[in-house]
DNA sequence: CCTACCGATCGGTAGG
DNA sequence: CCTACCGATCGGTAGG
């Protein structure tokens, strides 16, 4: 769990590629090279690619679920714990030592144990959305004819986020997780027309 | 243009496996052995492995350019426009031959000039909702205060659908497009709640 | 479409 | 951490 600097290095470096090329698409030599080392000397370090695969799976996996824990532990309106969900995991995905698109993507190149640990946390992880959507539901407050889908929905938009947001850009992430959940809350069509008067012909698009 | 059955069988088969491994993770000897072919055999039919990922890329890319053409074609308000470019989209992706999941993850292992290409369609692609978009807004149909924004958020969450969508299930694409057309304009908020009175502290997360 | 092969590169190891 | 190497596999070709 204590990893020396050297191994941390390595790490960060199998994260930028495998971000950038994936895992398939990243040699070991490719890493040893970012580091102006020789391909084998990386196993000095490390036992096996995959083992650097999943350890950046691992970590990533466990800021989502810890941050989203810290939200799930206070108590508070279902509004603002989804707005407290989706900071936390907007806040993961752009971090620039998480690598999440590895996490997001890469996944299926774990070994079959691996992935099916990888499976059951994205399960727990997502029980948390279901759980606030469906509070929500019951308080009256939200209305959603399916909350799994909804959580996709959500999750997708969420996920999208790492693939053209770059630090040090306008849009802090937490800017970006005020807009999205206004957005999820509230749509974009106009309160009046929203409130359900005035609309030329139904909702537009027969639904639901 | 007009292909052989051997080369489409080749292609759906390419397609199948750049999908489930990723174009790097998957070697012309698999695809061959697919189609119970030696691995040289392949190249009776095609060039190279990045002409075959090119054609099916191209194939998606027109497919979802076209379907967005078709819906623009028509003159209708905004939020209809809106639910045609999702339903078009969810179509699109969704589509068994099609390989949807290549064209939104692979494009990146396309030689330089063809991914300039790509980003160019995807650019052009992205257009199309930013207009209806923005015409909404001016219409006072929509309220959006970053449209670019709006439109990754949309664009994400309905390419997360082949991540979990399986053909044959008890949700249709048009039905999905219906959902996310709603959750998108409409969000989850009911309606009272909405229309600005009764919500306990400001929007409960104070944004934008 | 097959057999047989090309040079290059892969993940990983031995031995220092 | 390097040199030197292992067997396996890669994309692709020649010649039939």
């Amino acid at each position: 769990m204590v990893h020396s600097d050297r191994r941390r290095q390595i790490e960060a470096a199998a994260g930028r590629l495998f971000s950038r090329r994936g895992y398939a698409g990243t040699s070991m030599r490719d890493i040893a090279r970012e580091l102006d080392l020789q391909g084998g000397s990386l196993y000095a370090h490390i036992a096996s690619k995959e083992d650097l695969l999943w350890e950046l799976i691992e970590e990533a996996g466990r800021r989502f679920l810890d941050g989203a824990a810290g939200v799930l532990a206070v108590p508070a309106d279902p509004s603002e714990r989804l707005h407290g969900l989706i900071r936390n995991h907007l806040e993961v995905v752009t971090d620039p030592d998480l690598f999440a698109a590895v996490f997001l993507e890469e996944w299926k190149f774990l070994s079959e144990e691996r992935r099916a640990e990888v499976l059951q946390l994205r399960d727990d992880y997502e029980w948390g959305f279901v759980q606030v959507l469906t509070e929500g539901a019951a308080a009256g407050t939200f209305e959603i004819p399916d909350v799994g889908l909804a959580v996709r929905y959500l999750l997708s938009a969420l996920n999208g986020v790492p693939v053209w947001y770059r630090p040090g850009g306008s849009l802090e992430p937490a800017t970006i997780a005020d807009h999205y959940t206004d957005l999820f809350l509230s749509g974009i069509l106009t309160p009046a027309v929203a409130a359900g008067e005035s609309m030329h012909e139904g909702a537009g698009h027969g639904t639901v």
